[in-house]
RNA sequence: GGAGGAGUGGCCGAGUGGUUUAAGGCGGCGGUCUUGAAAACCGUUGAGCUGCAAGGCUCCGGGGGUUCGAAUCCCUCCUCCUCCGCCA
């Protein structure tokens, strides 16, 4: 959420503010309305509450003193049937305030590039070279599947479509990819790591901006209000839901595993081949707290901290910025990091590392106490960022596309094989 | 799943209808003392909304109710704790 006295101070800058980001524009103009008519109604209903609150001590006083307080009495009961009118008003007002106020996207960073789509969006800089192949190389899904790692099929009647089944080397090979990943962030990034539940309820949904918007690309227990989590982002972020940190203990890293679902209604007929998109997946996540002024450069040195997985396992990639237009909801600003799969000639997605600023915090209420040059005590809402540090499913697919050889074998990342038992490259099997 | 108990400010904790504008403690901040620190002592310190301001309103797990007036009484939901049952 946007704060409030920032929508009214720059109201009139708003619909420059949010250029490209899709939002009611109307609700905007409603939303000045209601401002002002709610301070208008809350003001009345205020002053009616004092006279009544002032008629009740009245009341109090006389009764002990063994005074007649029935003129008081009645005039306050009379001034709590109109309190209740009014009241009643400012709850209408305040719920479609509310509304509106919960679902205006986040303002992006004045970094931003402009842009409507995925074509806006830039590329910052490039590492490593996409190999050169003396064969064509395959796409994942032909080469997992002949290296009889990887099993679609029985995944589909398992569960059904968008699911995958790992066995064998894949499974072991997801097994080391997340243990590498967590190892390289708590051990040299500074992270700690946590293992939270991989069920959220709908309070931290709201609180990091998937709900109530997104709804619909979740998984949702049934009659209940949990879901299954969609990133490990919903249940680590909402860790520090509802609380006042203390200064010192800013700025805060924590690295967490989890299993990831999602429903992704709308995605039908994109990317069904090969586990690019499933409806399960592992992985990695980094999440960061910070004190406002601090986010920015967080957001660098946590950008940083997944590509270097990447690095460590020589997986050629870019970064690109997302223009206005192709931001999440809640973000600010968001760097994607590209893998390079030979297999289909292109650069995919494999980490999306985003600072959301305030706007996650004052969903969620998460605070620091700090004290202000004047010596006081004040709470700031604090920032809020993650990324995936890395997609292991995808990690997965990067190394059988890059480490492919002519005979259909994939050799195993140096940096991978101590987790790995030793083991260097993965044949197909003799019969 | 069954029975009982409990949710109060950053933390602990008192408070069972009207000076609660929430006692007291811890922690934080400022000061006295000290070469410096510690200790001791003194002072100070919740959040949100509203108002130009003075000030006002709301908040004691969430929601609803009774009352002129609710942290306090009633209903309901949630969470935690203890014991029993079950279970990886």
């Amino acid at each position: 959420m946007l704060a409030r006295d920032f929508l009214r101070t720059h109201f009139a800058e708003l619909p420059h503010l949010l250029r490209n980001r899709t939002y009611d524009v109307a609700s905007l103009a409603r939303w000045g309305e209601l401002d002002a008519e709610r301070r208008r109604v809350v003001t009345a209903v205020e002053a009616m509450k004092a006279e009544r609150n002032t008629l009740s001590a009245e009341v109090g006083r006389k009764k002990r003193a063994k005074e007649d307080a029935a003129a008081e009495m009645e005039r306050a009961k009379t001034l709590g049937v109109e309190v209740a009118a009014l009241e009643k008003r400012v709850e209408e007002i305040e719920g479609e305030f509310f509304a509106i106020e919960q679902a205006l996207p986040n303002i992006p960073d004045e970094s931003v590039p402009d842009g409507a789509d995925e074509t806006g969006n830039v590329v910052l800089k490039s590492w490593g070279e996409p190999g050169t192949f003396d064969f064509a190389p395959k796409p994942h899904w032909e080469l997992g599947v002949e290296l009889g790692i990887l099993d679609f099929e029985r995944a589909a009647k398992v569960t059904g479509a968008r699911f995958t089944v790992l066995s064998g080397e894949a499974s072991l090979l997801s097994r080391a990819l997340i243990a590498f990943m967590l190892d390289l962030h708590t051990r040299e990034n500074g992270y700690r790591e946590v293992l939270p539940p991989f069920i959220v309820n709908a309070a931290s949904l709201f609180g990091t901006g998937q709900l109530p918007k997104f709804e619909a690309d979740l998984f949702r227990l049934k009659d209940t209000d949990w879901y299954l989590a969609p990133t490990a982002e919903v249940p680590v972020t909402n860790l520090h839901r509802d609380e006042v940190l203390k200064d010192e203990q800013l700025p805060i890293s924590y690295c967490a595993y989890t299993p990831c679902f999602r429903a992704e209604a709308g995605s039908a007929g994109k990317d069904t081949r090969g586990l690019i998109r499933q409806h399960q997946f592992d992985k990695v996540e980094l999440v960061k707290f910070t004190r406002a002024e601090e986010s920015e450069a967080a957001h660098e040195k946590l950008t940083r901290d997944a590509e270097k997985v990447l690095e460590r396992l020589g997986l050629p990639y870019r970064r690109v910025v997302l223009c206005r237009g192709d931001m999440g909801f809640s973000s600010a600003k968001t760097y994607d990091l590209e893998v390079w799969l030979p297999g289909q000639n292109a650069y995919r997605e494999i980490s999306s590392c985003s600072n959301f600023g305030a706007f996650q915090a004052r969903r969620a209420a998460i605070r620091v106490k700090r004290t202000g040059a004047d010596g006081k005590g004040r709470n700031e809402y604090v920032h809020t960022l993650n990324g995936s540090g890395l997609a292991v499913g995808r990690t997965l697919v990067a190394i059988l596309e890059n480490y492919q050889g002519a005979d259909g074998s994939v050799a195993i990342p140096k940096a991978l094989q101590p987790y790995c038992g030793g083991l260097s490259e993965i044949r197909r099997p003799a019969c």
